[in-house]
DNA sequence: CCCCATTACGTAGCACGTAACAATG
DNA sequence: CATTGTTACGTGCTACGTAATGGGG
């Protein structure tokens, strides 16, 4: 068994079972490819992908058992070369993150900034996407962490943690008969037309649910995927926008008013997310100190490394308040 | 990175840093070894080992780290050989446990005949230590199962199931005072010089712990590893025995009394441990049921997948009372 | 002075690439 | 007929064994 041949299933499993387009990918031969598979197989004895003429049609049972460990192998080589890198030169290396709009657009910059002043030889690479993607990306391996509100909570490889707490506000046209409220209710919002996050969005479902719970239908005419298009077309006066608190920037969107309106919905919590069992390098906790300053590298590695559910579960009483 | 460079620094790990004794043990050469793990480090940039001079001092920080990494993927490669055995045949294999005299003489023997006749094909091994090493082979992976009374909870890479529960009975010679005694105390018995077992072994604690609940120093003359250098003792006079209830064989015993001691000392609960994170094959399973019923596929899978410590608390109302 | 790891060197095996072949949709 | 996996074959690399070398305790 060598540890190309299981590289080989693994990716080729990845690549829906095409070799041509594996080894492709992988910058070497489809021969090579299936010649090592074939000894694999041969040394397993066992099928690992059936085979219907020429193609590869599923995977066996056994193939699936054999490919999951093969992962975890895979894994743990990376890991290895994690360790050395941090100890060969600890303040080089890759970063890798996944977010969403909301976060790199108005939570992440002030860190990154910071961050790539502290760790100048760390090359960042940031990937936007839908809160799905980003929990897919990081439990692949392909990030190393995931920072959203939404969606990571059904990936049971990935550890959670929260990072901070935020509400929303109600942005209005300046001159709008809104602008004025100092106290909105539910009613108020939802006797206009709203313009809002797309469902599994930046905590859109704690807006459905307190509309629902009060026994409100919002007409929600418009919905958006970031709070910069949101704002557009409050400013079209297509109707009044729910978004987050943190997305309203004063200095800049002097044309709209914002209502607090954090008394309306539960808070959603923002986490950060890395696979379970994968080397974390010591700038990979000095970046998640620097976004939640409670996340503490003592603290996250007894998350991480216990089974312990209490680790985490201590870490949501330190969840700070929204900052804006 | 190749397999068998991690092989090789995990095993010279184990060997105490004797890259010679490591060849001799993997029927290689000694300069073979040495040359893949300069490789290795020269590929990963980190020294694993440190050097005095020719010799290998002590492990790096990085090496630790290294090496325990190294030994999961090893463990997962088992894993792959085993899912590929249980595949191919799933009726042959091997069966190593670890265990202790008591259980080794007086609750295995029984399941293990219904073991062999139910899968000739599987060759079984067994061996018998003190509850320490038999919770280190386990750990290490040495064997597949580790069963005992005591010593295993410190293990935590060691998931450990209740199987029954017994107590101990008080064993005298026929015609002794006591032989006559309906229901025994804690007094009674402390007036007698008493033959019991070794600290550490078969649930030795809890007889001290109920001494020291009475404020009795039970005078100890003679204590042994195994329930049968006591019955030779106590047949000699040296004292009374206390030992569990299931060592003593009223066919086989007919010159001693056995008297029940239930009430006196809190019941010891006998475990089975295997290692988290490796694959069962199908007859580990049927073993563990046929040793203890409760302790079915679907339970035993779900307390070694899940970090749910439900699971295994679950099992623990299940323990059946004592059969003789 | 013995033990042990490293260096030097030769060989056998094997991983990989190119090219030809076969089968499927 | 285009795409894809398998077989055939040659080559360059490398893992491993034997022999020689060098340091430590």
């Amino acid at each position: 068994m060598k540890l190309q041949q299981l590289r080989y299933i693994w990716e080729v499993s990845r690549h829906g079972l095409n070799v041509s387009a594996t080894a492709q990918s992988l910058f070497t031969s489809q021969p090579g490819i299936s010649k090592q598979i074939r000894l694999l197989e041969d040394e397993l004895g066992v099928e690992i992908f059936a085979r219907s003429g020429k193609h590869l049609t599923h995977i066996t049972p056994a193939g699936e058992e054999v490919i999951a460990k093969a992962g975890e192998i895979l894994s743990q080589v990376n890991n290895i070369k994690r360790v050395a890198q941090e100890f060969r030169e600890e303040t080089r290396g890759q970063l890798s993150i996944a977010t969403t709009h909301t976060q790199a657009r108005y939570a992440l910059p002030k860190v990154i900034d910071r961050f790539i002043s502290d760790y100048p030889e760390v090359s960042l690479h940031m990937h936007q996407g839908t809160p799905q993607q980003i929990a897919e990306l990081a439990s692949d391996g392909q990030v190393d962490f995931a920072i959203a509100t939404e969606a990571l909570e059904h990936f049971t490889d990935l550890l959670m943690l929260p990072c901070y707490s935020w509400n929303r506000c109600v942005v209005v046209p300046k001159g709008h008969p809104l602008a004025a409220t100092q106290t909105l209710t539910l009613e108020m919002v939802a006797a206009h037309r709203l313009v809002t996050y797309v469902f599994g969005f930046t905590g859109r479902s704690k807006l459905d649910e307190a509309f629902a719970a009060a026994g409100l239908e919002p007409r929600v005419v418009f919905t958006a995927t970031d709070a910069d298009v949101i704002k557009t077309y409050v400013r079209l006066g297509l109707g009044i926008g729910i978004m987050a608190k943190m997305a309203f920037d004063p200095d800049q969107d002097t044309d709209l008013v914002a209502i607090d309106a954090s008394h309306l919905f539960a808070p959603s919590i923002t986490m950060i997310a890395c696979r379970r069992g994968t080397f974390l390098r010591t700038y990979m906790f000095e970046f998640m100190e620097l976004f939640a300053p409670h996340l503490t590298k003592d603290r996250v590695q007894a998350a991480l490394s216990a089974s312990d559910p209490e680790a985490v579960a201590n870490l949501f009483q330190d969840v700070e308040m929204p900052t804006r």
